[in-house]
DNA sequence: CTTCGTTGTTGAAGCGCTCTAATCATTGTG
DNA sequence: CACAATGATTAGAGCGCTTCAACAACGAAG
């Protein structure tokens, strides 16, 4: 009462294990005969290849690990939408993990990765230290998706999070505001650079920068946006290292009766679906992550098919969604 | 310039391949001399255990599959969380995948975990076919969550769906509602349950039901209030299939100009950190994932390692949790 | 001293598949 | 009609691990 092998059906079909092996695989050096008579007696056992033996023995698995930071952040479905529907398209096999905010997780999942023998792992808004992911690397073709990373080992995709904090600030300077305050992103995967394109784009402009240092989740936002009104900080306009984090802000902004964006405005980053709600109207830096992941797979695959050795850094170009939050200054 | 294998361990410490396997995995019967040298030599040589080679030989994965529906739903998330959480305690690796709302997909991932061998699998918010299910349910183990489920093959976990409607229902009337209207969820998990329990107590209460074809994305939920205020139906309240396509249907009622709740009350169903946002305050009903998660895991395991062979159908009981959307008809 | 259990260790037989090299069957060529 | 060439098939050696029966070593007990 076990489950069928290979070898059941090969008994079936009246052929060796190896031409059942090299039918269901779809060679072409197998005659239409035996196939057919190999299909069906597979079919009838309900027979389904056992990938660890197959991994084992072909060693390859035609699969690639996705690792996401966190999978609360609707920033990552989009982007593992990308990522699947390039994988499909490519003939591999997507896996799935969760960091769940935690970097030892994040290394954890990557080594149930390579202990897979995944062919290839995508690294999607890690903050892990770059020692980890360059040992992984060693074992196994490593893409980092949404966070710059400067190394020789691994592939990066990412938006140009230093432009998008530009748009971000050039809108709200275009509207007026010369208090713009920024909650990052800490330690958040491309939080330095939107951090940066802040900053010169305040300085660019002989403006006051003020960083209140946040995070990428929701309460993140709303402890420093709690912090940043408690000081007393005079901002007409808030620019947060994600739209979580913003949302957050949000919160901190509604529970102490200011509105939106009479009071201050508000920008996210992310464009999430969030952001786009009517009723929440955020406007945000969408880093067109569908493109972003699609992009990740074929970095990859380019990597494990065609054994290209140097990094690639792919950056593509962020744009600015203009909503409901964000309005010149009363004052 | 391979990967280092057990029996480059084996070879570095003076011991066999048979004692390193057993020292790896930390059985008493190993001398604590030969326990050393063999953890040492694996240092040394950075080996990490394939797993495909493992999982083949011992007929085990230690590892158990979720598959959940939509990873844009953050109601997933949290359940995710809840099911990463026990399954650590419990000493098992977590796989995740995502149908990514396609029941074609939901199938093929579940054959993927089948074919992995994986030890059981969670589904959860899942649309297939029964049939489907109790096909893979005859290979391992499956436990459903968040939706119920009447077979003999497979666990459930869920949180009491008829209820929760009618606490979301019987507030609305509370509050003075006549015309109440339900978005339900269409195919997804649970909605038969939701809308039935939203049918009877409005029957209760000698009210008038109307229900309009939903589903459970935000897409669905703007879909469906567009053809219900297109129809001129005189809702004073709104009780969606869940937050989403509640948040959907928002989304339409700001673009018609109605106030939220002065116009129309909002309830929607998850209790997701989207409705919990100030800026939105949803009212919703909460099915605590985070138990439900925990209680899908403990389930399976239960099974995995004491052979349960007969079904078990837990059910929890959902809490209203009440928020600005919701308010007295002004008439 | 033998005998017996203990404790620690190992050889070898798989797990279910892939893949190379060898074999067999068939056809075409000189 | 021998021989090469081509096409289809298969035996068998792994892939890297677990597991189990067997075995060595060594006091304790008879």
């Amino acid at each position: 009462m076990h489950k069928p092998t290979m070898d059941d059906v090969a008994r079936r079909a009246g052929v060796s294990r190896a031409l059942v092996s090299l039918a269901l695989r779809g060679s072409p050096k197998v005659s239409e005969r035996s196939r057919h008579s190999v299909l069906q007696a597979a079919d009838e056992l309900g027979y389904r290849p056992n990938l660890n033996a197959r991994n084992l023995a072909s060693r390859r698995t035609r699969a690639v690990g996705l690792v996401v930071n966190d999978l609360h952040n609707p920033y990552f479905a989009g982007i593992a939408d990308g990522i699947k529907r390039a994988a499909d398209r490519l003939g591999y096999r997507l896996l799935l993990n969760s960091a769940f905010l935690d970097d030892d997780q994040e290394s954890t999942a990557l080594d149930t990765f390579v202990d897979f023998q995944v062919d290839g792992i995508i690294l999607a808004g890690s903050r892990s230290g770059i020692e980890v992911i360059e040992r992984v690397a060693q074992a196994v073709p490593v893409v980092v998706a949404s966070r710059p990373l400067v190394s020789e080992l691994v592939d990066t995709v990412n938006n140009d999070d230093r432009l998008g904090a530009t748009l971000a600030v050039q809108h709200l300077i275009g509207l007026g505001h010369r208090h713009i305050c920024h909650i990052d992103g800490g330690t958040g995967a491309g939080a330095q650079q939107r951090r940066e394109g802040y900053e010169l784009t305040m300085a660019a402009h002989g403006l006051e920068p003020h960083v209140e240092r946040g995070g990428f989740t929701e309460a993140a936002g709303v402890r420093a946006a709690e912090a940043l009104f408690a000081a007393g900080r005079p901002c007409t306009a808030l620019f947060g290292g994600n739209d979580l984090s913003t949302l957050g802000a949000m919160d901190v902004v509604d529970g102490l009766g200011l509105r939106v964006p009479a009071d201050i405005s508000l920008v996210g980053y992310d464009n999430t679906f969030v952001a786009a709600l009517r009723h929440v109207g955020l406007t945000s830096v969408d880093q067109n992550r569908d493109r972003l992941g699609e992009l990740a797979v074929e970095t990859l695959v380019e990597r494990v098919e065609h054994g290209r050795t140097t990094a690639r850094h792919h950056v593509i170009t962020p744009t600015l969604v203009v909503r409901g939050t964000t309005a010149r200054p009363t004052r």
